[in-house]
DNA sequence: CTTACTGCCGTAGCCCAGTACGGAGTCAAG
DNA sequence: CTTGACTCCGTACTGGGCTACGGCAGTAAG
């Protein structure tokens, strides 16, 4: 495995984005990542592109797509569908700019759950259930 | 089922908070919430003390805490626990705070791109996949 | 060549958060 | 006192997102 840095095997892969192996092919086996072919040896090589788009698919994981959503805006990236890929894209900019709302809405809310429980440093009680009332 | 106010049937109580019946069993199976004594005939009522803590475990849930949060959650509300409380919700703060710059940077990208598909309707980069390299 | 790693591939299993179902009991209106 | 909606309880199933397992093949070091 030493010197050839034609690509990464994927064992190397997956820890360059630190994934599980399994996970790289259960992702590819949902097409989310591209299955590259088997060049020079018999085993597959992954390069820096992969790499990107791997971490991607974990990015917009966090933001909260589903993998069938992620697999959505990664048909928007390669650039080549530019109509279509347009209206998709004012569409996810909607659900984006609504998980914006609810995520400022959830910071008010836990800076407040926050600020509560050290205001009542020195009261008994900090009222957990309570504070969550209003949302 | 109409004027008698000793308490929910757990139908009304779910309807009261909107969540299904069958959840409000399986929280209840989970410990997220009690399950009352069967008082007066055979049904178990349901009162003000469980709505306030079923609507917790919703907008908790809401705020990104998972059931098994959330059981912490409640276990520190008798109000003894206020640094753990605050604790538990600063770090889900900080979770918050990192999906919303990730989000605005998605955003950004998302709008980006729409507005230059109407702009030049042709080979339009798409910055998706780049947006999110710096996390 | 042998031994020991990976990698390849399919199938199965796990965890989470519910959802559905079925049979028996209960309750209130007609 | 019957009818029909609701409750109770257990068990099974679902769907999303992995994770594990097992058998075979290729490759690398000794």
């Amino acid at each position: 495995m030493g010197k050839n840095l034609e690509g990464l095997t994927i064992g190397a892969f997956a820890k360059a984005v630190g994934v599980n192996v399994e996970t790289v092919r259960f992702y590819q086996r949902k097409g989310l990542v591209p299955e590259p072919d088997k060049p020079y040896g018999r085993v597959r090589r992954y390069g820096e592109a992969e790499v990107a788009r791997l971490r991607f698919v974990k990015s917009a994981q966090r933001l909260g797509f589903s993998l069938d959503e992620i697999i959505e805006l990664l048909r928007l990236d390669d650039g080549t569908h530019c109509e279509e890929a347009s209206h998709l894209a004012e569409h996810k900019l909607t659900d984006v700019r609504e998980k914006l709302a609810d995520l400022k809405r959830m910071e008010a809310a836990l800076a407040g759950l926050v600020h509560a429980c050290h205001a009542a440093k020195g009261n008994v009680s900090c009222p957990l259930i309570a504070s969550l009332q209003a949302s």
